[in-house]
DNA sequence: TAGATTGTTAATCGATTAACAATC
DNA sequence: TAGATTGTTAATCGATTAACAATC
């Protein structure tokens, strides 16, 4: 049994769970990591070493159940428990989580939000209630919440990530351009940059030609 | 030179890019890769390695030129170029997403948006125009579009794939909760699931209790 | 029993880190 | 010149893949 496990082996368990809930849908009852691992696109041998650090879910001949897999990736990730969290920064971003209901499908539960506009402060939306932001530190000391997620302009994140330093928040959803590097020795930070993303996006795109010109210039 | 390079590496460099400009706005004009590293909370040793499969940027003896460090990143990333894109799914993301003013920066233009629910199509948002998804595959033979954002629920993807597969299209852009495997042998897909993103969080929030639990069950 | 497929160990591959010569 | 720091090679570490004995 690992101590623990690798940040890659933890990025591909939520990617099992859909591949699952898939076959499930189709009502099929059970699969071998040959035809998981081609379904998916990777080996069947990462399949196997994947779950193997969790436990030993098949049967040798037969292969996988995937209800009896599908439930047990779904206590590993988590998803059986309840959060409650709140959203800091009720911008498009905030607003389009909020209305994801998706969400608390997998047991989040935005309880309310926090923006510093004052057009925003007072209104409502899909139940959830927008919040002074000067409210939030007493909030945070007052009612327990599992997971805060932010989604600031750049010039916000200093206030906001002091305050949760001096938390007992578990859990941050990072949707800002931003790392929260002192936030990281104290809880769990799970970033989201789009940003980033969309700059990956546009390397790839363009890579033949970029490496071209490196080589050129060397 | 390399003649590719590894997907981590890429991930790593607009991360690089932002450190940089926050340096630069500070009016800081050198740094080193050792305090750099420092900030960033990797190894200097990586950090020059990563570099290095561009060019040499930097001066021995002095460390690295912030304003042509930021600018040679930027091409790499190909920042200086623009794309014409468009949204398939105006749905809360896809708004979110048109909002943003940050991307039109990176040379991202959104040209009009996707829908076939008919209370979003003909309305406009932020200049950017609603068409009804029914033109979508004609559109994308009558405009070069570079990038297609997708942002449809799950049981959408289908036609759209089949669409975008037929397509010219260079880069896919993928909220969806799904995965886009026939797209990847001919585009290039940057994915941002959302979903696989809070498990991933929920799972590092639990991961002692239940690595306690399969420990039990070996 | 024979065939299939797992769980797990061993081999390979790639990425990160360390070390140091080159050089500003 | 002496000190600093890069670019780059070598060593280490970890993750992926291959192989196969265990076993259904």
């Amino acid at each position: 049994m690992s101590e623990h496990i690798s940040l890659a082996v933890i990025k591909r368990l939520p990617k099992y769970y859909r591949y699952l809930g898939e076959l499930l849908d189709m009502d099929i009852t059970k699969i071998s990591s040959k035809d998981l691992s081609e379904k998916m696109g990777v080996t069947a041998s990462q399949i196997r070493q994947d779950l193997n650090n969790f436990g030993s879910f098949g049967l040798q001949g037969y292969g996988y159940n995937i209800e009896l897999l599908y439930s047990e990736i779904g206590k590993i990730l988590g998803i059986d428990r309840s959060y409650k969290a709140v959203i800091v920064g009720f911008g498009n971003i905030g607003q389009a989580l909020v209305n994801h209901s998706l969400f608390s499908k997998r047991g989040v539960d935005f309880i309310c939000a926090f923006d510093k506009d004052q057009t925003v402060v007072g209104t409502e939306l899909n139940g959830i209630k927008v919040e002074d932001i000067s409210g939030f530190k007493d909030f945070l000391e007052e009612n327990e919440i599992d997971i805060v997620t932010i989604a600031v302009p750049k010039h916000s994140i200093g206030s906001i990530e002091k305050i949760l330093y001096n938390s007992n928040v578990k859990g941050v959803w990072n949707f800002s351009n931003c790392d929260l590097n002192s936030l990281e020795e104290k809880m769990h930070v799970e970033n989201v940059n789009l940003m980033d993303s969309l700059m990956t996006l546009s390397y790839k795109m363009n890579e033949k030609s970029i490496l071209e010109k490196c080589n050129v210039k060397k």
